[in-house]
DNA sequence: GTCTATATGCGGATAGAC
DNA sequence: GTCTATCCGCATATAGAC
């Protein structure tokens, strides 16, 4: 009985190859989640390799250091934002703009670790590359809502207002609270107008990478 | 003429001793700074102890572990953050409530990286010792605004996230752009309804922690 | 109360095989 | 393209003197 499949014949199962863009944007999500998690400098190589399945050296080896598959992580996000921003922009539809730019916003939230990454590197100003990249991304989005969404300023402020307050409450787990606690509950529906769920859903650290550090 | 100052004549100059209470107020006003400039992870306890004018092992000793220190930092801005408010709200004004909530919030910009701190602590909920602080202070300032200061779930929300972003602009330092961005510049004066100044005063590093690491 | 010296573990990065 | 093995530095924490 210990011959039942031959497949067991072959080499040790090895990684796939993969065509490198391919493998460079697995290792981009997956260190978009763990860089959420545990922010900047709290995230190892090592957890984002695992997460993606891949070896810990090749990470570094594909980006050169960690710093810069963190400064990747932010563009990317950065990028994705833009674009479902623009998106959203270009479709028409009868809801007032602010109400659909919200919506975009937080359905972001389905990329776990997307917003927050990119809040870990909004409050890290005092690090070189990390702050000059996260400025230049803040100021784009500004930009964006000022002349393409044609937000005056203030509207612009309640905007990215409202949004910081998003991240905050999903980098707290504040949905962690949100059927235990009455005064979190009333929090969170507060601060998210529309689509409360997506930011219940995103409460836990994925098992995978969660136990191991 | 050797012998001018027979105090020189003293053991090596130590740290003079004191009380162990105004030990720890000193370390913890320290460690609000470093831990707002480099975050709780980046933020070592060597340079906490530099700041402090203290041994490494004493910060360590002291607290216990970096994240008790940490922890107590987080309760220490969650109470001076509270007392300010309920000070603010005792005071009797011809201005409205909101604007001086406001202006007392923008004030604790004065306690350098009071509020960074806390900014950080937010985004670590994934920590559970450090999440359940989090969100227990962030409650307890919510709860103030709905039943100490009588705003409305709508009203609170929009406080907070001015706050946010107010956290958010410190942590990226954006301030270092004013003088050669227009763009930035506009987005400080949105986001600083009043006291725009204080925002810019906190741009860089303290220069005693900055480069020794 | 405060220090010096140090053990220990962990994480980023490198070398080199396949 | 991807891995294994490993080096090295750094940071927390401990031991123990003063």
């Amino acid at each position: 009985m210990s011959t039942v499949t031959d497949s067991a014949a072959q080499p040790p199962a090895k990684l796939a190859r993969m065509r490198s863009e391919d493998r460079r944007e697995s290792i981009l999500a997956a260190a978009t989640e763990v860089f959420g998690d545990y922010g900047y400098v709290g995230a190892t190589t090592a957890q984002v390799a695992r997460a993606a399945g891949v070896s810990q050296p090749y990470v570094v080896r594909m980006f050169g250091t960690k710093e810069k598959l963190f400064l990747e992580v932010l563009l990317r996000a950065l990028g994705l934002l833009l674009t479902s921003f623009r998106a959203t922009l270009a479709e028409e539809s009868d809801e007032p703009l602010s109400r659909r730019l919200g919506l975009a916003y937080v359905d972001l939230l389905q990329d776990r670790g997307l917003l927050l990454s990119l809040m870990h590197g909004f409050v890290l100003g005092s690090d070189p590359a990390i702050g000059e990249t996260a400025r230049c991304g803040f100021l784009e989005v500004y930009t964006f809502l000022r002349e393409e969404a044609g937000y005056s300023a203030d509207e612009s402020q309640a905007f990215l207002a409202s949004g910081m307050l998003v991240n905050t409450m999903i980098g707290i787990r504040m949905s962690d609270e949100y059927d235990s606690n009455p005064v979190a509950a009333e929090l969170l529906t507060a601060a998210f107008p529309e689509r409360l769920e997506l930011a219940l859903g995103s409460g836990a650290v994925d098992a995978s990478t969660a136990p191991q550090k």
